[in-house]
RNA sequence: GGCGGGGUAGCUCAGCUGGUUAGAGCGCACGACUCAUAAUCGUGAGGUCGCGGGUUCGAGUCCCGCCCUCGCUACCA
């Protein structure tokens, strides 16, 4: 047993989130996190909405409101759609709380001391009627090269060009039409080139990670470079230094925030929740997780977040830590240990429409667009545990995939229907009529034991996916096991067993007992329905844990409510074999899982088109 | 442009450090069964492993070149 921190990423809270963002780092962090659970690891999972930043101060002032308002308002949906999903958060909070900010500052204040955050003078765009930095993609213009209109500050669409804003023609801010100035302006910077060393030692260690994680993570090391960690911006964390702290127009860039909020939330959890051996509160025991050389975290993201969590992150520890070229001494928390595994998902696009196919290829999903899923709009419809076998069987683990709505159809019928619903009803049906119970078991025969080895054998070879986050190759050995239990029906026709009551009980005893063990397999995967399963045969329905949202007061602020996701998961069952008891009553089943109609697929596709 | 991923049966993909007739799931065809949400079980058809060279006794697997495709390359998050 060992302390193991599940830390994924932060949705931003400009929006409600679309179920590529869920694929991305949702679901593979619970499936493992409530793996690790049942393995016996001490898990402490964390996250929370990522609030500062341009985006959602600019969408605020268009809706004419507080940014902190719109902020509440994405909190509550994005905690209300991950809870509906299922996901094990011990703590989901938000970066806007008084903890988080007092961590940031520390952090700060710490890498800042250590000599790793620099002050230098930059030169970039600003809005001349705010003062706010103004990002190259808020910039708009003629392309110096081509000449196209509508060529952003980054980059030209239309010529594919790479550009710096400041060459542009006729510049204007896209967020109010005026004319951006360009002006010098002082801000720190996280000196990378002096923990580029650290940096290195840390990455060349990391021999078992995704090999495009670690070869894109290699890669930054090339030509790092300082990166300004501060901004001109009213909406953020202030920047803790004399001098600096009372400007209102300095804050702290999101990113340098957003990625302390792993620990920051792993604090929050400790001073609500911690507790020591003997059941007392203990603030302190995040420094299990953080503290220890033996602890392991896994960071889960989506792709475009690789440079954040094996760059920036990482440099932000080791500058706390005194770790780089300049040596050092950490803070308050004392030395952090850094990621032991990014675990990167790729992209999950949306497919085509059927009547859109050899047309423009994927359409990547984008809000933007308009063409967008959203997981509240899926778990509207759809159980939640349909979209979760869908993702864990198909999801974007190594390479970009597309989902469509034939495929989910598909996927939910002929495999999560027709395989394991279909063998949860069949079996309980025939103990049901037969014994009305779980029966007593006699001698047991080869095939009987035969079937019994292979599923118990699952345990391994299905743990051993999901540790290495190989999800897809887990839940298709799952699979492959209940494939193995239905071919075991087959085999022993109970149907035909009414004239010798004794082997009867004795198959549909050892066909309650694979059912039951290939749930737990399940359940990582598939928890609401694992606890449907369990009631089918006659438990509690309990089998998995589940999130709640609770309404909490700032810690440190009493004036302020939030909701945060959490839950009670000391309670999971073991990975393992768990014998069934007979006697147990089990009644005519009603189908766990929804057999969908096919006429989904021209309903979806026609609410894509906005129709 | 630079970097990276991918191009293997109709579809989605496995194939580690090169080694017998290239695998799985889904779909399809045929057969069996009837407990079960017409689910299940069995059998079968189907691939010159993107293209062209090369190394080797032997290459989907290594090397070179090319083509196609997706993504990353930001003061966005």
């Amino acid at each position: 047993m060992s302390h193991i921190l599940s830390a994924v990423a932060w949705p931003y809270a400009n929006g409600p989130r679309h179920i590529g963002h869920v694929a991305g780092f949702g679901v593979p962090s619970d499936v493992f996190s409530r793996y690790m659970r049942m393995a016996g690891h001490d898990v402490l999972m964390v996250s929370g909405t990522d609030e500062h930043g341009t985006p959602i101060l600019v969408q605020a002032e268009q809706e004419g409101v507080d940014p902190i308002v719109l902020a509440d308002r994405y909190n509550r949906v994005i905690v209300e759609d991950l809870t509906s999903l299922g996901l094990t958060y011990d703590l989901f909070t938000r970066t806007t709380t008084k903890n988080h900010y007092a961590v940031v500052q520390e952090l700060f204040r710490t890498v800042h001391r250590n000599g790793y955050m620099v002050e230098q003078t930059t030169f970039g765009a600003i809005s001349p009627s705010t003062g706010r930095t103004l990002p190259d993609r808020f910039i708009e213009g003629q392309c110096p090269l081509c000449g196209a209109d509508g060529a952003r500050g980054d980059q030209c669409d239309t010529c594919g060009q790479q550009l710096d804003p400041i060459d542009l023609k006729n510049p204007v801010s896209r967020i109010n039409g005026e004319t951006p100035k360009f002006v010098e302006s002082q801000h720190f910077f996280l000196d990378l080139p002096a923990l580029v060393d650290s940096l290195a030692t840390w990455l060349g260690g990391r021999t078992d990670w995704r090999p495009n994680v670690l070869k894109f993570s290699l890669n930054l090391l090339d030509d790092i470079r300082p990166r300004a960690m501060t901004r001109d911006i009213d909406w953020g964390i202030p920047v803790p230094l004399p001098g600096w702290e009372d400007n209102p127009t300095k804050r702290l860039y999101v990113w340098f925030d957003a990625v302390i909020g792993y620990l920051s939330a792993s604090i929050e959890w400790a001073r609500r929740f911690g507790m020591d051996a003997s059941g007392a509160p203990n603030p302190e025991a995040w420094r299990a997780w953080w503290n220890s050389p033996d602890a392991r975290s896994f960071y889960f993201m989506g792709k475009d977040n690789i440079t954040f969590h094996s760059q920036i992150w990482p440099a932000e520890l080791l500058g706390y830590d005194g770790r780089g070229s300049r040596g050092g001494e950490p803070g308050e928390y004392g030395t952090l240990e850094l990621p032991t595994e990014v675990v990167s998902s790729e992209y999950l696009n949306l497919a085509p429409l059927s009547d859109e196919r050899n047309a423009d290829g994927t359409t990547k999903f984008s809000s933007s667009r308009g063409r967008v899923i959203y997981v509240r709009d899926m778990l509207a419809r759809y159980q939640p545990d349909a979209f979760r076998y869908y993702v864990a069987s198909n999801g974007p683990e190594s390479q970009d995939v597309d989902f469509s709505w034939q495929s989910f159809l598909e996927r939910t019928n002929n495999e999560l229907v027709a395989g394991w619903g279909n063998l949860v009803n069949r079996s309980a049906a025939m103990v049901a009529k037969n014994f009305g119970e779980i029966p007593t078991p006699g001698e047991l025969a080869d095939v009987d034991r035969d079937v019994l080895a292979r599923v118990t054998a699952g345990f391994d070879t299905v743990g051993g996916f999901i540790e290495n986050n190989r999800l897809r190759a887990g839940v298709s050995e799952a699979m492959r096991v209940i494939s193995d239990v239905n071919k075991y029906v087959s085999d022993t026709e109970p149907w035909k067993l009414k004239t010798d009551p004794e082997r009867l009980a004795t198959v549909l005893h050892t066909l309650t007992q694979a059912v039951s063990d290939c749930n737990t397999l399940m359940s990582p995967f598939l928890p609401h329905s694992a606890n449907a399963v369990d009631a089918v045969l006659g438990g509690a329905g309990d089998a998995a844990p589940m999130p709640r949202i609770d309404e909490v007061t700032d810690l440190d602020d009493p004036e302020r409510q939030y909701p945060v996701i959490t839950g009670d998961y000391s309670g999971v069952r073991p990975w393992a074999s768990r014998p069934v008891v007979p006697g147990t009553p089990i009644a005519k089943p009603t189908p766990v899982f929804t057999k969908l109609d096919a006429g989904i697929v021209d309903e979806e596709e026609a609410r894509l088109r906005g129709e």
